[in-house]
Order: structure tokens, then sequence, then C-alpha cells
DNA sequence: AACACGTGGGC
DNA sequence: TGCCCAAGTGT
């Protein structure tokens, strides 16, 4: 036997042993969430709604579990199928997304649903590769969906993969330029067998065991294998590109509210930053030192009085609102604008920070979206 | 390639 | 408190 042969043996030996780790740890290990089926379902053949699986994917992209399991709830329960997300209110599906934030996604989600119905007769496709061609999926989402809802040996790379494998190799390669490597290295560790599993397999095992930071590598299926571990610096693993700095903003919110408590809203464009969600009228949002606060930009002339300032931080900006109240007699909303009774605030597509505003200028008026904590 | 794009929780 | 991070995508 030549020592070629040997090496590679051993090679591939290591790599099956891997991925039958991993996935005898999730067959004990693995997190119920509502949007998945249990390992041993799927091995009997069982797989998941196409349906469930994509939705849950938009909600998980950049956003926690505990912050997704409600919205995923309310939105199945209204919209149970895409021809029912598909004839759904784009409006309405705003609304019900307004508070997880990337509401791009939301959007997306919408045309998605259509361009399912209207080009894939309402099943979405099956390969990676057409997936991607949908609004709002990109690698990691196509793989995820292949994957797990119709069991193909797709990559699966997010974050938490990315972690597992850095340390794993312990690759020395900033993200995000390690990222070609890492899904090379997932590549051929997927199982043909149990793909899906695979993938969330390696995902539970990021979110419970091999964390950001103090992994519990104790109780980890792969420790033995792990060069981070073996280095006895899990956590200096994924090295990161040094991130840019964050730069602040600020100007000034209205909120107009009538005698029965309605408050004046209007609708942002399209795109860009929150795009097509809610907002009362504010000023444009500039750079610091340039005075872009006080009344210059109020919708109407009035007496407007300060109600002290909100800050928000978005994800490449912190914002610094000054908020201002006036209290009007019954009036006509200005064009693009309209009234919004205290019964219709909770249900407006209004983003949490101008929940913020709101509740400044109007202690109690917006019940709190808080998901609770699990 | 780099940047725009939300929010809330943990430490 | 402030910083980091969480199942990324579009441009």
């Amino acid at each position: 036997m030549t020592p070629t042969i040997t090496a590679r043996k051993t090679h591939e030996e290591d790599r099956g042993a891997t991925a039958a780790a991993l996935l005898s740890w999730y067959d004990r290990h693995h997190r119920r969430l509502p949007w998945r089926l249990p390992p041993r379902e799927v091995r009997n053949g069982a797989s998941p709604d196409p349906y469930r699986v994509w939705l849950s994917e938009i909600m998980l992209q950049q956003t926690t579990v505990s912050a997704v399991k409600p919205y995923f709830e309310r939105i199945m329960a209204r919209w149970p199928t895409v021809e029912a997300l598909a004839n759904a209110d784009a409006d309405d599906v705003m609304k019900a997304w307004a508070g997880l934030g990337y509401y791009s996604r939301a959007r997306n989600l919408k045309k998605c649903a259509e361009t399912v119905m209207d080009r894939h007769g309402g099943a979405f496709p099956d390969t990676e590769e057409e997936l991607k061609r949908l609004p709002g999926i990109g690698d990691y989402t196509a793989a995820a969906i292949a994957a797990i809802s119709f069991g193909r040996p797709a990559a699966v790379v997010d974050g938490n993969v990315e972690r597992v494998i850095a340390r794993l190799h312990a690759i020395e390669t900033p993200l995000p330029a390690a990222k070609a490597e890492i899904r090379h290295i997932v590549q051929r560790l997927v199982p043909e067998d149990r793909p899906g599993d695979f993938a969330q397999a390696m995902m539970d095992l990021g979110a419970t065991i091999c964390t950001p930071r103090s992994p519990s590598c104790i109780l980890c299926p792969v420790r033995d294998s792990c060069a981070a571990r073996a280095l006895s610096a899990p956590e200096r693993f994924p090295v990161k590109a040094p991130k840019a700095e964050k730069p602040s903003r600020q100007g000034a919110a209205f909120v107009a509210v009538r005698p029965d408590g309605a408050v004046m809203l209007r609708r942002r464009p399209e795109k860009g930053l929150l795009g097509g969600m809610s907002e009362v009228p504010t000023s444009s949002w500039t750079a610091r030192r340039d005075g872009a606060s006080g009344t210059d930009a109020a919708p109407f002339p009035a007496e407007w009085k300060s109600r002290g300032t909100i800050t928000h931080v978005f994800t490449h900006f912190a914002l610094t609102l000054s908020v201002y109240r006036a209290d009007v007699e019954h009036r006509p909303a200005p064009a693009g604008h309209w009234w919004s009774k205290p019964a219709d605030l909770d249900g407006e597509a209004l983003p949490t920070v101008m929940r913020k505003v709101i509740e400044a200028a109007i202690p109690g008026a917006t019940k709190a979206r808080r998901t609770s904590k699990k």
C-alpha cells in the first residue's frame, strides 16, 4: 500500500467520521424549532414543507431565533401557503414584519411568493441554481432550502458554519476573505444521505456549543479533530477584518397629535433605509455639526414642543432624533400623510425607531412589540 | 469588494 | 456603557 493511498484513505475516513459524529450529536441534541422536522422523521422520508423552510430562512437572516419565533408563528397562521402570501396585501406584509428589521426582506418575501406562483406553478424550485434566482434568496438560503427541503448535498454556510470550520481548521485568513475556502471544506464534508440534517447540525453546534465567546469545547462532538482547540485558543477564530467606524447622524421628528389621540404618519420611499415602512414626518438625517434639529422641517406651522431626544443605532450609523410634539385640531392630513388613531397605531408598519419617537412624544401610545426572550 | 441594510440581547 | 453579534442579500 503506497503512502499516497494510505493518506487519502485516512483523510476520507476523517471526513466521514466528522460528519458521522456531528449527525450522531444532532440526533441527541438538536433544537426543536417550529419550522423544523425532527431528524428521525426526515430519515423516514418526510421532508419539511419548502414554504415553511423558506419563510424561516428569510426571517433568520441576521436575526436571532428568539426574535423570529413569534413572527414566524403569526405569519404562518395568517398566510399558511405561498399562494396565500402571494395574494396578500403588500402593506399587510410590511405591517406583519414591523419590528423585525431588514425590511427589504419583507418586500422580497412578497415578490418571491408571487414569482413562485407565476413562474413555478406554486412550487418552490428544488435546485440551488433556480432558488438563487428568486428575490431575497442568496447563496446561504438557496443552499439551506435545497439541503433541508429537497435533500440536495448543498454546502450550507452561515455565520455559525464559518465559525465552526474556521476553528476546526484554525483558519488564519480573516473573514470574509476566507469564505471560499470554508465553502470548499463544507462541500467535502456534506454526507450524501443526510445533507439537511448535516446543515442544521453544523448550525446547532455553532449556536449552542461552538459559540462566539466561551465555547463549550468539552461538550463538542468533534473536539478531538479541532485545530483551534489543539491550540488552546478556540476564541481566536474566526479571524475577522477590522470593522469600519460608525458615524452619527441627527435630525428632528414631528409628532402631530389630534384631540382624539390620532398621530400623523407618512410612508417612506420604497427603496433604502426602512424602505416602504411608515414614519412620523422628520427632517433629513445628517451628519452631526450641521444643526439638523429645530423645527424648520416641521410638516406645518404649529406650537411644536420639545419632547427630548431618542437615539437609535442602525447597522452603519447611530441616529439621534430631537422629538417634537404639537397638539392640533382636526385637520386634513397633507398629501401623502394620514391620521392613525390610537387603536390603529400598533398595527401600523412602524419600525422600532419610530415607535421610540412616538413613545417619547406620547408615553404609552405604542404597545411594546417585544418578543419575550427565551 | 465594499457598503447599505434593523434590532435586541449578552457581557 | 459600548461593542459584538445573530440562519445574509442586493448592489
